[in-house]
DNA sequence: CTTCGATTCAAACATATGTTTAAATCGAAC
DNA sequence: GTTCGATTTAAACATATGTTTGAATCGAAG
């Protein structure tokens, strides 16, 4: 017995609850979402979110960090690569790659798994919850990605006075969060209009003006 | 006894009330902000929300027109001033001057008068709240302004597919939803980015901004 | 089969919420 | 000063919430 191996069933129930938890959170928000709803959806029992998770904000914070871990992951490999790069030419790298590396994996995430796309609306949501709970373990997570996006940015654009570049930045990242929370789109637009949703379409679309915004003389 | 003159009282419970409200929903959140906690802080008795205006849901929703239609008439306005004057002068408007004429005054809205402030940041955030009681209220009284501001945008780029124009302008709007939101920006951002965050610094980063990613080629 | 810790379950708990009620209070009109 | 409708007030109501509890159940190890 080298190992503590629980029940099979507790992966069970705690991905249960995650899958559940995920998707309320996403259509109805936190605090709107009651536990009974979420484990009533799961089909596990009331008490099993404290059991297994210790509080509704714990569950959260659960919910955030099982996505936005691997998702940083990628997001942070991708910037880092093409920093190394640039320094390796010497030459600057271009604003256009830099918002791609971090909007696409942020995008595509939305088909990587099923239940990733109401996860990607929760995340462009936050940014601008009032809920300090939800703000809090949000900014925990992005922080430090977004120092590094920062970073890169400035590489591409030095000429461009800082606080101009970070609020750019900043309106950038409204475009995405918009965008992300209307990935499930349907409901929103008027007919006619929901053709042009899908992740490749959206890319090429949002990438090309967020990177004329940032490089706008 | 030609009209019906009810107490002086009235009024100022009403305002008191609608003050107070504002500045909660648009700091805590609609659902996290209790009638306690409104009618405590305007030192009104809590039943006075209900007899004054009927539910909590209602509340907001005079909360949001007693702002939103005087800003929306100015916006309107604008809009449509623009419009003659093209039509006059048989050009097409400048895309530039059609954004500024829709954020410029939600932007000045601000500091037009005390708490609008808390108001700005509510309406940034209404764009994505999840939950269906604010959506609603909201579109209902923001979907006809965004309408003309959609035909005006085309008039000014008719050669953009329209697919094209309404998503870019879906990414303008998540922009300045976002600058919106960030209105007390105190709090959000690193020392030393501040300073940038008045009214006129953000209208000259914002617009610009919006102008080259709708014109992008 | 028995044992034992991990997990599930139904029930209860304490608290907070939006709303309603019925009495009290106010302010002008007569 | 009395009257009467509008407003305010304190209390109660019904319901919903997150959490806790203690017994029941499960599943493998001995």
């Amino acid at each position: 017995m080298k190992v503590k191996k629980p029940k099979t069933r507790q992966k069970d129930t705690k991905q249960l609850i995650l899958d559940s938890a995920e998707r309320f959170f996403a259509r109805e928000g936190f605090h709107v979402t009651s536990l009974r709803a979420i484990t009533g959806a799961a089909g596990v029992n009331l008490a099993a979110v404290n059991y297994h998770f210790g509080s509704k904000e714990a569950l959260l914070e659960a919910v955030f960090e099982r996505r936005l871990i691997p998702l940083n992951q990628v997001r942070r490999d991708k910037l880092e690569q093409i920093r190394d790069e640039a320094v390796e030419k010497g030459k600057r790298p271009s604003t256009k790659k830099v918002l791609q590396a971090f909007i696409e994996p942020t995008l595509r995430f939305k088909e990587s798994e099923p239940g990733a796309e109401d996860f990607i609306a929760l995340v462009g949501r936050s940014f601008t919850d009032p809920d300090d709970t939800v703000r809090k373990i949000f900014f925990r997570l992005i922080g430090p990605i977004f120092e590094l996006l920062f970073e890169t940015l400035r590489d591409a654009l030095p000429e461009l006075p800082e606080n101009l570049l970070y609020w750019r930045l900043h309106f950038a990242l409204g475009a995405l969060a918009h965008t992300m929370h209307m990935s499930g789109c349907d409901k929103f637009l008027p007919v006619g209009f929901s053709d042009g949703c899908g992740t490749e379409s959206l890319l090429s679309m949002l990438i090309p003006f967020v990177t004329a915004g940032m490089e706008a003389t």
